[in-house]
DNA sequence: CTGAAAGCGCTTACAG
DNA sequence: CTGAAAGCGCTTACAG
């Protein structure tokens, strides 16, 4: 059994009062003892135990970063790892451990949703389900959400904006002389799909340019279905028909889509132009 | 403040014991009273408080995954977010969380090295200092080391075979009719480096090829600087000179090559064969 | 099947 | 600057 600290305060003759007070306060303690009291616990390999002090101090320095995601898992998400990783450095910049869950939720017995760790609070990614929403504010437990829907006044919730990135990346093409621009939207959450193709449409009709059916597709979000999407594209209509450029609602789309443009022996600008949305590092290689 | 068990007791008239159970262990509680004191919690937003629960316990399903890396950030390694991934996954399969620690490792006001939060076990991967191995062991908390040198007898260490990979990629480019084969290796600790070099060495040497220092080159392993390095390469020698082949000791690195190649206007695997080491997804793209 | 009681290892007013 | 004491919210033998 790791020791505690009723060990040291026997072993250097202070109070467990004392013996905490060096560690959590050192300057409220006398030099002399302190030291005495850290020869006791090195004697002793004492160390705190992190979960004894949150109970009394009802804080645990803990943060749940939550993700919700079907597409792929979180680390290997392009848009999240990197927003993770940002979270993980600034966290432990403040002091705090980051908890890694997914919206996998535990239930209780009773059926109640809940988080099994405590937490200070909680970062929720993605399309986070209303019920976790709740728990946390019964809790009073201070939360942010990340790419979700909600707009009431009383969450912080930041995200994209998807309606201004589309028009942005849209009227681009159009400015370089494309005409015919093809949409790949991926499968997102309602909100996300709604945004990005409104931008889309919005900013053709903008510039009287015809929105066409045939020039929209919906897809899951990997590059595979990507770059089947694309030769489908090619098979099924004649070269006068050919969209000119690509606008991918994703990073991992517009590289399908670019291995589809080579594997039929074009390329990139040259024959077809190709525009992602996100910024991902994939964007470099 | 939240409700605690106490508040159930009282709303339903049984014991907090009645109530753990109910909760912790239902089938010792008689169904209609375990009803009740779901009602009762359920009008409270009644949620067990994990970490008092940890304390008599002793027990906190957490683990520690701790990484010490100076090279990129955690989730944005190719090599480790996938394992990290891998990780979390069977983590809550098990019903444990994952707390995510940077090595940058907290010490207490005494100089003692610690984790402050509270695991059950940890996870360390990468060049992990002998202190922080030693701090587990104490505890008496498992440990598992991932790529990491120490090969002592009591401590689970899974580790990249370097020398075996090496051997395999250098025979596979000779096979390839490879004569001249550089080898570009990152910066990594020296265990890494040794064991993979010396892979190298010694199947140039067995197949009665010469082993050139002009041909070996250790960089930072990013992909700017394998460009870089590419490009001196080049530059600092007459054509046929150049190597055909280069064994790059991750697959940053080697991505890095095949742009150099590119950006001169060669084209691989025509004028040049590149390979890597890690199966890392970059691999893809 | 249920309850009373001791205990988990620490913190924090309150005194002195 | 130091200590005695109550408390944080739960669990778990031990009885009944």
């Amino acid at each position: 059994m790791p020791s505690t600290i009723l060990d040291v305060a026997a072993l250097c003759g202070y109070s467990r009062a004392t013996v905490t007070r060096a560690f959590s306060e050192p300057h409220l303690v006398k030099e002399s003892t302190r030291n005495k009291v850290y020869e006791a616990a090195r004697k002793l390999n004492y160390t705190p135990n992190a979960i004894a002090q949150a109970m009394p101090r009802m804080r645990t320095d803990n943060i749940a970063f939550i993700l919700y995601e079907h597409q792929s898992p979180a680390f290997l998400n392009p848009f999240y790892a990197p927003i993770l990783d940002a979270v993980v450095d600034m966290s432990h910049a403040l002091g705090l451990s980051v908890i890694i869950s997914s919206s996998a939720d535990t239930r209780l017995p009773n059926g109640e949703i809940y988080i099994k760790k405590q937490v200070d609070g909680a970062i929720l990614a993605g399309q986070i389900n209303a019920e976790l929403i709740d728990y946390f504010q019964h809790q009073h437990k201070p939360i942010v959400l990340l790419n979700n829907i909600t707009r009431s006044e009383d969450r912080i919730c930041l995200a994209i904006d998807d309606y201004s990135g589309s028009v942005q990346v849209v009227q681009h093409l159009i400015d370089r002389g494309h005409r015919r621009i093809a949409l790949i939207q991926g499968n997102f959450s309602d909100h996300v799909m709604k945004g990005r193709r409104a931008g889309y449409v919005d900013t053709l009709r903008t510039n009287g340019l015809p929105v066409k059916a045939e020039d929209i597709f919906t897809i899951q979000a990997d590059y595979e279905h990507a770059m089947g999407c694309f030769a489908e594209i090619l098979d099924g209509r004649s070269k006068e028909d050919y969209p000119t450029a690509f606008y991918c609602t994703n990073d991992e789309i517009a590289v399908g889509i670019i291995k589809g443009v080579y594997r039929r022996g074009y390329s990139v600008p040259r024959d077809f132009a190709v525009a992602g949305f996100d910024d991902s590092i994939l964007e470099d290689d």
